[in-house]
DNA sequence: GTAATATATGAATAACTGTTCATACAATCA
DNA sequence: TGATTGTATGAACAGTTATTCATATATTAC
């Protein structure tokens, strides 16, 4: 279906290699999905948040441990668990005063281990 | 090395679980780590730097091409693709007056659909 | 040289984010 | 009941971000 033997020298308007975008578009994730995507990664986009998931990583931690555990105070950490939640990255379950603050499931686990591959890896 | 039977009552002070958050403390990444891992996810953390990542999931692509197969400016995509060239996302090539933009690696890839997977999979 | 094309970038602006502080809610204990 | 402890949340503030607009740089064609 191309048009041109040439392979890619022009992009303005008609002359750009129209079956590469067409491709490229039919392939593009949906403005939803882009930002419920955006929103997953969102949610892992800060230190503080990174560094709680890391603290999860191995067991569950109420609120109070979490903040001792990060040197932070216990709003600070209370609202970026609200965020942690809000994107299901992690759940929780009341147990009397205090709430035990866990990952949400492996695919959480996988996904912070291959963010720092690639940071470790460089 | 736990000094109390009773499991977790009490986070007030030296009462919480001392071994609990230490351990936790171990495992935690340092705050470089944390600060590198949150950047890499923030990379990927706005609708339109993720949907340039799935438009390059294929093929390279141009500056040019890519804002046509996005319906976006060309200095917003070349806004974005700064960040993500900063981030080591994406590598890019010149070729004459165009710049073809590809995703770094194959880490990349496996990072964009293991979020994927998380978004799709509810 | 001039014109056209492809890309990059600084400034400006509106929207968003993370922390602190104060306070509210909830559960336990005296 | 009132006091204490653990957690959540609204407001405020400083800092950041994504887009637009105008413009600069760079390469090619004439």
């Amino acid at each position: 279906m191309k048009t041109k033997a040439e392979p890619r020298d022009k992009c303005e308007g008609s002359d750009m290699d129209e079956a590469r975008v067409r491709g490229a578009q039919e392939r593009l994730i949906d403005g939803l999905t882009a930002t419920r995507l955006a929103q997953t990664f969102k949610a892992l986009s800060d230190p503080t948040r990174v560094r709680i998931i890391s603290a999860l990583s191995h067991d569950e931690l109420c609120v109070h441990e979490l903040a001792a555990c990060l040197g932070m105070s216990q709003s600070a950490i209370s609202h970026q668990l609200r965020t942690l939640r809000e994107m299901r990255l992690v759940r929780f379950r009341k147990e009397g005063r205090h709430v035990y603050y866990a990952l949400d499931d492996e695919h959480i686990h996988d996904l912070f281990n291959q963010g720092l591959e690639h940071v470790e890896h460089d």
